[in-house]
DNA sequence: CTGAAAGCGCTAACAT
DNA sequence: ATGTTAGCGCTTTCAG
């Protein structure tokens, strides 16, 4: 592989003059940078990145570490990122730190060790010593937070969004609504959980804690768990649901107890999959907006990057229920 | 941040003996590996990556470069090749070159400036210069193939699935049969047409060009296409769409023709997506290996690092059809 | 088994 | 405006 060096001397000039005409430092003469170009053409010259991250001490690249790739929330997050980070020039490493708490402080530490330019996270749990990277590295949090101070936040107003959803179900007729949410300790969780209650308590309904079911945000922990719930000696004519990976699950556990949403039980379920429209009957989805989560974040992480000292922020996005027949008037 | 001079001093020894304990040379004095160990500690320190990887002259990441990460199918991959590189102590840099030749480019060029020990792709077009890094980086092909002898290949055996598929429409009653598929000059679109003639031929029927739509690989390509194809003079009965993105669009716009699956057209699509069983009437499917696909192109990739001068290779996965009700007997 | 020292390829002072 | 040169932090000969 040709070097700096091997370019300047095809180029009969020094390795100074060659790096500030390939890095467009404008006092080079015009002549001279196309003589540059020349010699790099012709010996297929590669920038060594290592090589030059090593010796200006930084680098152009951001960190994303999300908890789950297959997650199209995840991945709308992702594409959000990766056109602002693009604009500004710098690339995304995508990890999938799969809401295991050790993968994700090894990505962490491979942030730290790369010496990534910074770090947009949606940290596992709300551990203290969680989502956190151990040098300086500038970090900011999507959808879940961080410890306070850690760095900047963007977050979905998840908790009114689920009072709100409920409160539609209870509104529609369906008095028994159920909850089905993630592990607890995961902040989006326990805030949709805290929605439901809000939306409970806001109708004066009694809070049934055998209503509430926790499994991984997957679809066969939701599966099962909604069959648990239809098992039930008074089962519940509603159910919040609290991402569409469990919806799947849940969506066919009910299907299988020959219970029709919009009929025998008002859904609603929060991301407005793609597929929302295709099942039977179309689904009440809370839309979340996640590639202006990426957008936000993305454009915080470069600010702070740009100031260090910048005072940290909290943002909170709104979600819009989009009411369709699952959740039709009982 | 601390450097490994720093560690040095603190454990009272030289540089090189503390590169060495952190690389695990076995040579070194377990007590002396301890004390590094605690000067580490001490210190907070993290290895710098650029320099370490300037001067071993390699780095252990891995780019993998694919055209849609919001598509199940290409996380399912990307979920396959991160789970055997990281066992074998790489990590993966996720790129999305989004069907676009040029950012594909920009990506190469980028695996090559980063010094990346290898490069998985999904080439986009199959042109002669796409897909292919500028310099000697190994390079293996996912799902579409790379200009022959450029490196190793592993494919899905679509055309015969496509094949396969359209001949189970025709089986089951289905006799006007149209194919739904993506941009020329893509592999698996180009591919999945041939299966679909094929299959034409096998059962000794006309090829009716009328009957083939070619869109994006996304949802708005084809709910245009397939409201198109509905609107023709004589539209047809069956249909085959060349991938889950697609679905979505066609799906959507049958229904809004009032035509239902099994019933008035039936209905076969590429990629067992997660909510095939959710719609109404479910989804028959050609289910691809993708995750499959993601470890074995690694495996690949991994061998050719190894050892340049291995004879490169093309595999062939199969894929599944799975008969659900969209494609009844008519 | 450990230490000294060279140098990976590049950029940024500094000098001209 | 261009050239010379000193490192960036690490690994790896080469000596001892």
């Amino acid at each position: 592989m040709a070097t700096i060096a091997d370019v300047a001397a095809r180029a009969g000039l020094s390795t100074a003059t060659v790096s500030r005409a390939l890095n467009g430092v404008s006092t080079v003469d015009p002549q001279l940078v196309n003589r540059v170009r020349e010699a790099v053409r012709e010996l297929g010259y590669q920038p060594h990145g290592p090589a030059r991250n090593l010796r200006r001490r930084r680098t152009d690249v951001l960190g994303l570490i999300i908890s789950d790739v297959e997650n199209p929330f995840f991945t709308a997050i992702a594409r959000g990122v990766e056109d602002v980070a693009r604009d500004e020039g710098y690339s995304v490493v995508l990890c999938n730190s799969d809401e295991d708490a050790d993968k994700e402080r090894r990505y962490l530490d491979v942030a730290a060790a790369e010496r990534m330019a910074g770090v947009i996270i949606s940290p596992t749990s709300a551990t203290s010593h969680s989502g956190v990277p151990t040098d300086g590295t500038p970090v900011v949090a999507v959808d879940r937070p961080l410890p306070a101070g850690s760095g900047d936040c963007v977050l979905v107003d998840t908790r009114e969004a689920a009072n709100e959803a409920t409160g539609h179900l209870l509104g529609r007729g369906w008095g028994r609504v159920a909850c089905l949410t993630g592990p607890e300790g995961l902040a989006t969780a326990d805030d949709r959980l805290a929605g439901y209650r809000d939306a409970l308590r806001a109708a004066a309904l009694p809070f049934d804690p055998a209503l509430v079911r926790r499994a991984p945000y997957r679809a066969d922990g939701a599966r099962e768990a909604t069959r648990d719930l239809c098992a039930t000696p008074i089962p519940p004519d509603g159910l919040l649901i609290a991402n569409s990976a469990m919806a799947i699950g849940a969506l066919e556990a009910l299907r299988d107890n020959g219970l029709r949403p919009g009929r025998d039980i008002g859904v609603v379920a929060f991301d407005d999959a793609p597929w929302a429209t295709l099942v039977d009957p179309p689904l009440t989805v809370v839309a979340q907006p996640a590639y202006d989560l990426g957008t936000t974040a993305t454009r915080l992480l470069l600010a702070r990057i740009a100031d260090r000292a910048r005072p940290s922020s909290t943002t909170i996005l709104g979600a819009r229920l989009i009411a369709r027949a699952s959740s039709a008037e009982r």
